[in-house]
DNA sequence: ATAATGAGTTCCAAAATAGAACTAACAAAT
DNA sequence: ATTTGTTAGTTCTATTTTGGAACTCATTAT
């Protein structure tokens, strides 16, 4: 499989790393969030060589997460700036975050946080469903396969509860089409 | 830098991109929360190398994020199961599942969704703040250095606005120093 | 006895990344 | 007028990672 071919993805979490699969991207879509939009800005903060800076710059502009747009002429001079996609990464930023700090434990503190607009209090991420204002999670939420009737997941579910349960069917088989 | 650096980083960003920060840990993750346990499973329905794929269950083993534990002897076998920290990863990948399936188009239809376990529905997930309620993006949210005081960069936020807001200040310049 | 299953490991080729030096287009300082 | 500095890259080689296929090992099924 070659890299380019999760772009193609029917899966959106496929295209999506087909994006920030690698070690740099994110941390460059950090450094936009926190305000850097210059080719040496992204250098010297990250330490990432200037080769696959100028790639993944490029990869992002064409994803349309970035833009590229002059901001001085003689000699002319490119910024890159987050697009609506790219800003609409935010949510996704927090979700990860807010992960790695429960669960990749370090001894320092994060060198930065993430800050309500109007109060300047920290936030406590939650994810929620926009209709029922449930918390969404692996106890509430279910993954299923589109070609399967959620119900029929559902009902399957019900009468087999697990006591150990995530996002998924509890089963011992270790194909989805078993499971369905 | 090497790889495995990112995980003693700081920055949580930068330590969950040292798990799942590749082509293919994030996959791997979404046929866990499928349902998928097992090596062949994995594989088949990755198409990822077999050696690629023992040496990220190992890493993902080692990190916390799946356990491996015997499903029977003679001979002797094991699965891969989501720990906590594995299903606590579930919101990411909602709100993953999200952006992609907003701002990287494709053609076909997403081969699963997301439904709620109670009702079925399909869910709409949006991150809140646990305190407030109050919806977390680029335009509610700011992300600030550690070292900044919240108050400072909402006070100089406030009195330089920005039409084209995000999560990170609005400035002109390359380095974070510079805009606290 | 022979094939199949499940979970890997080993080997080599191909691709991606790291690290450093080099270029181009100008501006500022000496 | 020449040197130095800035910004945004490109080019080069060496090292690491990944891809692809075949091989192993223990055990069950035919």
């Amino acid at each position: 499989m070659k890299w380019h071919d999760l772009n193609g993805d029917t899966c959106p979490l496929a295209r999506a790393m087909g994006v920030i699969g690698d070690r740099w991207t994110l941390l460059i879509l950090r450094e936009c969030f926190l305000g850097v939009r210059r080719f040496d800005g992204f250098q010297k903060r990250l330490g990432v060589t200037r080769h696959l800076l100028a790639e993944r710059l490029k990869r992002l502009e064409t994803m349309g997460v970035l833009e590229r747009r002059p901001y001085q002429e003689r000699p002319l001079r490119h910024e890159y700036r987050l697009t609506t996609a790219g800003k609409e990464f935010a949510p996704v930023l927090l979700a990860m975050q807010d992960w790695a700090q429960h669960n990749l434990p370090s001894a320092e503190p994060a060198p930065f946080t993430f800050v309500t607009r109007d109060s300047g209090a920290k936030v406590c991420p939650v994810l929620t469903d926009r209709d029922s204002g449930q918390e969404l999670n692996h106890r509430t939420v279910l993954m299923v396969p589109a070609t399967t009737a959620a119900s029929k997941v559902i009902e399957a579910h019900r009468r087999a509860p697990s006591t150990n349960s995530d996002l998924g069917p509890e089963t011992d088989s270790s194909t989805i089409s078993d499971t369905g």
